[in-house]
DNA sequence: GCCACTGTTAGCAT
DNA sequence: CATGCTAACAGTGG
């Protein structure tokens, strides 16, 4: 489930280890990860890495020629690096090999929703599946996400999870934003008072700096491209823990399906 | 063995 | 613009 903190640490591994080589080879075994032509794998050939970064939960992967390798790891898409000669195993969709030996980068994604796309431009972040993202929960002021709010309608459970409104949050850190925040997620955004409005953004930057610091949450198989394990996942104040009590009032943590995603909150301290 | 559930997003209907 | 549903897929747990 990689949402931001978990994209922005395999990001900052990657780039640390990536940048600098230059790609060998390209193999695809599983055609279906790219959305579009073929061909444009092999351009990639010979074209050195020059950075990897991240953009809400995608990870651009910039390389010469203005050619980029834009990724979307949806619920389990994971890099690693491993030696050439070891066998894929049956979940490796793609595979990169690097000039002058050394490990290759493999992306691995056990339910098959990751997608792969080729960006050819010298501004990638102005393309299209780039350009409908909202801004960088992290990059943009308290006071902006309380303006961004205003100007929103709807559930703060689905406004935190569009990312046409802020780019990267996802299930689980939406549910720990809010409580928080101490809102409820049903709460509707033009409902919100201006000091609820600046908890609520406050909440967004402190829940996400400290999950980044953390390197993400490992639940399930989550792994940094290292292959470590993140932390947070031990500090998760509501995901997960329905029935149990809230650590902040004591009341049982409610479970209760929102716009089609299960949501954890307390029913007493989240109004 | 069956079914519910898992989390993300596109696409479609309402 | 908002919401709700489904499909894409495979593994896990009851």
């Amino acid at each position: 489930m990689p949402e931001l903190p978990e994209v922005e640490t395999i990001a900052v591994g990657l780039r640390r280890r990536a940048v600098g080589l230059r790609i060998d080879e390209i193999r695809l075994l599983w055609p279906k990860l790219l959305r579009g032509a073929a061909a444009d794998l092999r351009r990639l050939r010979g074209k050195r890495i020059l950075d990897i970064r991240r953009r809400g939960k995608m990870l651009l992967v910039s390389c010469e020629g203005d050619l980029h390798l834009l990724f979307h790891l949806k619920m389990t898409g994971q890099f690693h690096w491993t030696e050439r000669a070891v066998p894929t195993d049956k979940h490796t969709r793609l595979r990169i090999a690097f000039r002058g030996g050394g490990p290759e980068l493999r992306f691995r994604d056990v339910r098959k929703f990751g997608v792969l796309r080729i960006l050819a431009t010298p501004r990638p972040l102005e393309a299209a599946p780039l350009r409908a993202l909202g801004p960088e929960p992290l990059a943009v002021s308290g006071p902006e996400i309380a303006r961004l709010l205003a100007r929103r309608k709807g559930r703060l459970k689905s406004l935190l999870l569009n990312q046409a409104f802020l780019a990267g949050i996802g299930n689980i850190y939406a549910d720990e934003i809010l409580h928080a925040a101490g809102l409820h997620p049903l709460r509707t955004s033009s409902s919100l008072t201006t000091s609820e409005a600046r908890r609520l953004a406050s909440s967004v930057a402190k829940i996400l700096n400290a999950a980044v610091e953390a390197g993400g949450s490992s639940i399930r198989d989550y792994k940094d491209a290292d292959g470590v394990d993140g932390s947070f996942q031990s500090r998760h104040r509501v995901y997960g823990r329905k029935g149990e009590p809230c650590l902040r009032c004591g009341a049982p943590v409610e479970r209760r399906v929102i716009g089609g995603r299960s949501s954890f909150f307390c029913p007493k301290c989240q109004k």
